[in-house]
DNA sequence: TCAAGTTCTTAACAATTGTAAATGCGCAGT
DNA sequence: ACTGCGCATTTACAATTGTTAAGAACTTGA
């Protein structure tokens, strides 16, 4: 079994690829593993790379005026994932993306990428498709961040992404929830009594 | 001056069409004049359309179990629109997208965006380029939902967005900022008082 | 013009979160 | 085994928001 079979598994579903497209992929594509707390972007820093999850979780995060970490998001195997304002805009990341837990990924140089962008139609849809449900994924955080309580969110957190609950440490799920640990902290022994 | 100039403006921006191309375009789109509070699609119904704004403002907005209109985004001129999952994915929409002023649009039908999409490259890096600015706005969006008070939203927002403050009213304004209207008066007179 | 319906504001009270600080737990490195 | 550090929990208090209700201000349509 490969190693790029989860890869074509998830980038199958959403294009159509011939055996040569495939082929010039995967010959650039790099495979990594990287420990917990790893950075792959820093801050200031472009992105030189996106990657794909082929095992652990990973996150992006702001640094607020009080030196906090704001979780922008969590990403779970089979899921694509960079700067992403950084990688295709080239500009200075204003995030940090980091390794949760330790990673097997697949990295993608962002020129090869660009290059198949022209090239290979179907990688644009690809690419086309991740944003098209990474868009619609997004909008239904925000709904549930402006219309659910903390308390409620992390129900239905508990229900839509029990794998997130289990592997993510609770400070880092709780600045993703917008909400303080402690905060958090309560909320759980709240729901543990009476559910 | 043609009705189609700011299209062509912002599409311009995003990727490079040829005069044939544009013309094969400018052909499908339909003129659209629409009063305020009309509904484009409805809840449970499958978008036929998306829409690019010349004049006006608009939002999609979710139903809650209270019956509470959620607003998830407000659209303004230059920008593309529908609902999304429902407009893509050929699903029902579990969305109402509506003109909050009266407006004027380009109504564009998604059978042909899908072929376009097939037959015409730079149509798949528009829509792929509109995805990805959404997506990297969208982040911000979270981010300031997740690291700001409801009153330094209102501060923020009426820096970024003075157009939205504007011409939204307040109660559609509150429910898109994740607050309820009584709470956002609350913060409008703090604010006022204290600049 | 008047009446009816929205929208916005203000008030009082309940509920929840934020903040700060202390405690406990668990793991890593010496 | 011991020490130190990061993480999670608990507590008490302050601050803010949600809720409900009432009234003012503004629109809309007959």
């Amino acid at each position: 079994m490969s190693v790029f079979a989860p890869f074509w598994e998830v980038a199958g579903q959403l294009a159509r690829f011939s055996k040569e497209e495939k082929e010039r992929i995967e010959n650039k594509l790099i495979y990594k593993e990287i420990p917990a707390k790893y950075r792959l972007v820093d801050l200031g820093e472009t992105a030189r790379q996106a990657y794909f999850i082929l095992k652990g979780f990973s996150r992006f995060y702001y640094i607020n005026d009080k030196a906090e970490e704001i979780t922008g998001f969590i990403f779970s195997p089979g899921q694509f994932f960079s700067s992403l304002e950084s990688f295709f805009n080239k500009d200075e990341s204003n995030q940090v993306v980091e390794s949760v837990t330790p990673m097997k990924l697949l990295a993608i140089n962002r020129q090869d990428l660009e290059e198949w962008m022209n090239e290979i139609p179907a990688i644009e849809r690809m690419v086309r498709m991740i944003l098209q449900q990474r868009m619609i994924y997004a909008q239904s955080v925000v709904a549930s961040l402006i219309s659910l309580k903390p308390e409620e969110r992390y129900i239905s957190m508990l229900e839509s992404r029990p794998d997130l609950v289990q592997h993510i440490p609770q400070h880092i799920l709780s600045s993703y929830m917008g909400i303080t640990p402690v905060s958090l902290s309560r909320i759980r022994s709240r729901v543990k009594d009476k559910p």
